[in-house]
DNA sequence: TTTGCTAATGAGACTCGATCTCAAGTCACA
DNA sequence: TGTGACTTGAGATCGAGTCTCATTAGCAAA
């Protein structure tokens, strides 16, 4: 992300917290500058010892209750990978419409968007009676590092 | 479902089990029987509730070492909804890439299939290097008996 | 049948991500 | 500076899912 692109997301959120008549405290700012200064999927584990280091008072609570704030003003989006807890991904608010890729294997995400992908998408709600509020595509394959390794090495974190 | 794919259905697993050295136990039969019964999508904790209906010995320790060796048997699929517990579809081997629209109001799940998204999906994902294992699509949407209803009457269960 | 091996079981302890409680702290505005 | 509502941290709590371990029960061979 641009350091332009990551001011700017920040600056929405501050913005975002005004509009709702919430207070902008030093953990929410060393949260948010945490959560914007990375391009990284994390997880809300992640962002607590990250945030920590900008600001030791930080507590899991905290975290816990600005993540949905964050959600909700739509900068950053919480999915799911089939696993135990929740992933978050900051750069949702420049590819609104991104879908991921996970190997099963080593556990690398990628990104992507597809028009083509879209369109069905809704051409197919419509049909069903639906109103596409939001979509999330997840497909696990396994990646070509892992077929040359035999996957041999697996999960490596 | 219609009475020949249930007992099918029911057959293949306990084929699987015999393939694999595992033992057709009273409590699995009570587990499989249950599953392979109902059209519906279902939790862990309901799969429980239903099946001490038919054999009051059945623990849930059984029933969540039996569900892997479903999903493991390629009849059932696990699912994620965002929600923080699983759910569970019986209907997977007669449609095995089926997709879901969930009705953020009132939590109706409609399932689709689609040909060219699937061709869609193998296609991206062969692009990026990757080779498809399985896909979930997730539509979060809103139907027409809501808007209808103004979303007024909502989260019923 | 009986026997013996070993997989499978139930009860309940445990894990761990996430949420809730509540007393104390702090921000904003008068 | 005072007031009241919003926030906070620490730790209790929740709940889905997993694990442990003593006991039970498939099932194959005798």
């Amino acid at each position: 992300m641009a350091d332009l692109e990551r001011s700017a997301a920040k600056e929405k959120f501050l913005n975002f917290l005004e509009q709702k008549n919430l207070r902008i405290t030093n953990q929410r700012r060393a949260i948010v500058e945490t959560v914007f200064s990375t391009d990284q999927h994390f997880t809300a584990e992640q962002l607590l010892e990250w945030s920590r280091k900008r600001d030791s008072s930080v507590s899991r609570a905290t975290v816990y209750r600005t993540l949905p704030l964050l959600t909700e003003s739509g900068l950053v989006h919480e999915m799911d990978f089939g696993k135990d807890y929740k992933i978050y991904d900051p750069n949702y608010a420049d590819h609104p419409n991104h879908n991921h890729i996970i190997c099963d294997d080593c556990d690398k995400i990628v990104e992507f968007e597809s028009e083509r992908l879209e369109t069905l998408e809704n051409e197919i709600s419509q049909n069903l009676g639906f109103t596409v509020k939001s979509q999330q595509l997840r497909i696990n394959a396994s990646c070509e590092d892992m077929k040359k390794l035999g996957a041999c090495n697996k999960k490596g974190h």
